[in-house]
DNA sequence: TAATATATATTACAGATGTAATCCTGCAGG
DNA sequence: CCTGCAGGATTACATCTGTAATATATATTA
C-alpha cells in the first residue's frame, strides 16, 4: 500500500491494537478494545471493515472467522501522521515542537542519553 | 472559551494566519491565504464563520467590515492538538517520536544547541 | 437616483466519521 | 430436522469537513 488513505482518530485506536498483535480476529480486537473503550462491538466491526476498504488491513478467511492483519507498517503511518501534524499545527516548524516536548515531557535517563547521542551525531 | 471545539485541518490554516496578525479583516485573511493556498474566497469565509461559531474567533463590527481576532490562545490549541496527537498516534509515548525527529529532521546549529541545553537542564 | 461593486448571510452538497441497528447465514444443540 | 445464536454483511443516520454557489444588503459611482 504505497499511498494509504487517511486513518481517522477512532481508527487509530483499532490499528494500534492490530499492530500490536497481528494477525488477530475481530473478536480479539473487540475484547482488547473493551478494556480501554466502551465502543459497541458493532462499532468496532464497522471500523474494521472500513480499514479493510481503505487498504490499511487485510483479511483472511479462517474457518468461520476472519483474521485481520495490518497491511501498512506502523512506522509509515506514524511518520505520515507526524508530518501532517507538524505542517498543520506547527506550520512546518519542527524544532520548536521538539524543544517544547523536551522541556515538558518526563524523560528517562536512557531516553535523554539517546537523544543526546542523536544530537551529537547530528552535529558532525 | 475554556473548552473550545476541535479545529479542523483546513481551519488550522486559517487560525495560523489570524494568530500571526490579529485583529484582521476577512479580506486580509483571504489575501494572506491566497499566497499559500488556492482556496476560493468563499471557502475561506465559510471557515471564518465556522470558527466564530466554534468560539475560536471573535468578531467586531468595524464599519462595513468585520474584524476577526483569535478567541483562543495559539499555545493552548497547539498543546491540545499535540497531546491528542501523541495519544492517538503514539499511544502516549513521546520519546520515540522525539528521537525519530531528531534523527530525521534538518536542524540548524542553533536549534541543536538549544535542544542540548534543554536536555542538560533536564538531567539535573 | 439607479446601477454596480463589495461584503456578509444563507444554502448546498458530497464524502468522511462516529456510532450503531438490522438483516442474513451457517453451525451447534435440542 | 428446526431453531437460535455467533458472526459477518448491509444499511442507517446525524455531524463534521471541504469546497463552494446563491442571495441579500450596503456603499459608491455614474
Amino acid at each position: 500500500m504505497t499511498n494509504a488513505a487517511r486513518i481517522s482518530d477512532a481508527e487509530w485506536e483499532v490499528m494500534r491494537v492490530i499492530w500490536e498483535r497481528s494477525p488477530i480476529t475481530a473478536n480479539e480486537v473487540v475484547t482488547k478494545l473493551s478494556e480501554t473503550s466502551d465502543w459497541n462491538h458493532r462499532t468496532i466491526r464497522t471500523m474494521l471493515n472500513r480499514l479493510v476498504k481503505k487498504g490499511a488491513l487485510s483479511v483472511e478467511h479462517r474457518g468461520k472467522t476472519y483474521l485481520y492483519r495490518a497491511a501498512v507498517a506502523r512506522s509509515v503511518c506514524v511518520r505520515k501522521e507526524t508530518m501532517s501534524f507538524v505542517d498543520r499545527v506547527l506550520g512546518g516548524a519542527v524544532s520548536p515542537m521538539l524543544i517544547s516536548f523536551v522541556k515538558n515531557t518526563k524523560l528517562s535517563p536512557d531516553e535523554i542519553a539517546e537523544l543526546r547521542k542523536a544530537l551529537e551525531d547530528k552535529e558532525k
